[in-house]
DNA sequence: CATAAATATCATATGATCATGGGGAAATCA
DNA sequence: TGATTTCCCCATGATCATATGATATTTATG
């Protein structure tokens, strides 16, 4: 459903929400999660261009939430690695779908979509603390 | 959302739900759908082999729907190239996430991703027939 | 200034998906 | 039988997401 990296990159954010808020290593959230630090360094980056977290530089520092942990919706964190295209896409591939004739399934698709769409713009990061299952894993699905 | 894969084998369904019954070669198929010939073959011979399609060789040959139209949800035809889990996975990736500690995002994700299960699973061939001149130029008068 | 800690970036390996090509094998008909 | 039409199958390349490795750059501190 979800593509690993978008996955990795919400449990980071989950973890970084599970901390104290001073700045954690990349290094130790990887750990923590049992994810390829470089890799998740990576995803790291994007979270930061995007705003999501912020990073420190140096001793002492790492990376930290950019905002509260209930002011972060999920779609902010997914969506810089999933298209999460809200209503644009067309369960056909077609680009025109939503012209002159859309077809019958645009209509009853988008209905059963936009849910998935409004799950991910209110669910806040915050939401997916308590039960800590998420901040020690059992990995592997 | 869908892969092409999974894309041109709804719409070669749906082309040939279009037609007058008759095998249909997949050249033809291919040719109407704007999609690689041999690529196409392959996605067919894969939905044969599911029972989605019948082949019929020969001259005279082609594919032709194995039901009438009103009877293939298109989960059976999507369901071949992708997974389609139905309600089985985790947001996160966790492998034993309904267990004692199922994330506190399980339950609403799954209140919210089981419409879609159903979509596929509900939604018939036939139903997305009509309009879509896109996919065939049909010839129903 | 020198050193260590940490992020930032470049380069590359891997696997799945996407796509193409060509050589049969089976069925039909002359 | 022979020729045509069509499906069937295997091999190859292209592309992208995923993942890993190595190096550079920035920053704090002694």
């Amino acid at each position: 459903m979800l593509s690993k990296t978008a996955q990795y990159a919400l449990r980071a954010v989950i973890y970084l929400a599970g901390g104290s808020g001073a700045p954690v290593p990349a290094a130790e959230v990887a750990a923590g999660l049992e994810v390829p630090p470089n890799y998740l360094s990576k995803i790291l980056h994007t979270l930061s261009r995007a705003g999501v977290v912020e990073s420190e530089r140096g001793p002492g520092g790492g990376y930290r939430l950019a905002r509260p942990a209930d002011r972060i919706p999920i779609a902010d964190v997914v969506g810089e690695f999933e298209p999460l295209a809200p209503g644009g896409g067309c369960l056909l591939g077609f680009a025109s779908c939503p012209g002159e004739h859309p077809c019958p399934a645009h209509e009853r698709w988008q209905r059963v979509s936009e849910p998935i769409a409004a799950f991910f713009r209110e669910t806040m990061v915050s939401e997916l603390l308590e039960s800590s299952g998420a901040v020690a894993p059992t990995v592997h699905a």
